[in-house]
DNA sequence: CCTGTATCTTTACATTGTCAAGATACGCTA
DNA sequence: TAGCGTATCTTGACAATGTAAAGATACAGG
């Protein structure tokens, strides 16, 4: 007796179905009202469901934050492929799609960035993060081939990431409206603009 | 009768010990994990007492943000003041102030550019950040006085800003750590690395 | 003196993350 | 194919959190 009963238990993917409800709430909520039980009712499981796939609301984090750095590379690869192959270009395509990356997910951003709910010892996390960050090492490097001096060289590369991040940040949390007026410019507009702050580091011309 | 029963109430500045006790809280915590009750419970108030002189969560932590805002001004000032009288010394002195204080108080620093917690309309926080804001964009005009394209101008004050930020940012999320090493430099060293950044933005002898 | 207001405490409630225990589904073996 | 062990999911419970309401205390002004 008392079959049929309650639902049947979840079927299908539930790790990813939780990292895309995770993201969700994230990009309506923010980060920091991030809610691990309002991301398994939208997932329609129990609450204590993503503690058998993620251990902890760090490790759902964790994983979503490692995925995050995989598409912020994806969106790299999207400018640069439209962008000429110079290193020059090919530096300032990096550079959009780090900043269209953030425009595009802001509260993953922060997950990603500026937030210690991530653990960033989590393999996937340590690996991606290294993966991105390696991506702009080189792509900043290509443009000083002849530099000899390492220190010049870290130099140069922090200085580039520093423009970047920043910007990003101050696009993300509003700083930059203002000034910048980013939402009343035309795409172009907008590329040539990030474009010049980004070359201002570089002693090339733009 | 039922005299000298539980403590008296609270005497003295209890607002001002409240902030002091929320500045510990999020030094030792971090913004994340910033606890109302356990800043009550450190001001050896009840945990209700906070809401009678901040309304909210949010109204504490916008009044602290403000004081944040106040501070870091004092820690530009106090750099501006040992620094040399010309323009660009005045704007590394800038500079460094802004490291100097995210490096001083990192969990504050991230409440005042990269947390919702705190209320952007709160007079107060409006206010003091504007300041500060207004500060920087004086010391960066003040570099080019003779240009007179305002779309240029806000692009080198936005590059600026862009890289002291991102800087602050990569150096207290750990980031900056292993490609500049700034923990095993003398301060002389680390502020000419800091310094060497920062005018990579401008077209001045450093 | 005494009454009203500001300050602080106590109590209560909904929400949160995590843990433990129970229920169900599923694969593997015999 | 039948049974059993394990992985998966649910339910229930707990402590901690922010906030609101109501009670207690201090204090100032008439």
């Amino acid at each position: 007796m008392a079959m049929t009963a309650k639902q049947p238990y979840h079927k299908g993917d539930l790790p990813a179905l939780l990292l895309q409800a995770a993201e969700q709430e994230l990009e309506e909520n923010g980060l920091e009202r991030f809610s691990l039980r309002a991301t398994a009712k939208r997932a329609n499981v129990s609450h204590a469901a993503p503690a058998h796939h993620f251990k902890d609301m760090t490790g759902l984090l964790s994983a979503l934050a490692a995925d995050g750095y995989r598409r912020l590379i994806t969106a790299q690869e999207k400018r640069q492929a439209q962008a000429g192959s110079g290193k020059v270009e090919q530096f300032v395509a990096l550079g959009l799609g780090y900043i269209d990356f953030a425009e595009a997910h802001p509260a993953l951003f922060q997950l990603m960035f500026a937030s210690e709910k991530p653990d960033r010892h989590h393999p996937d996390f340590a690996k991606t993060s290294l993966a991105a960050f390696a991506k702009l090492q080189d792509a900043v490097f290509a443009l000083y081939p002849d530099e000899a001096d390492a220190d010049r060289r870290t130099t140069l590369l922090m200085t580039s990431w520093s423009v970047v991040h920043g910007l990003a940040e101050l696009i993300i949390s509003g700083r930059a409206e203002g000034p910048l007026q980013l939402s009343s410019r035309t795409p172009d507009e907008r590329d040539a603009l990030i474009r010049a702050i980004l070359l201002r580091v570089h002693e090339v011309d733009g």
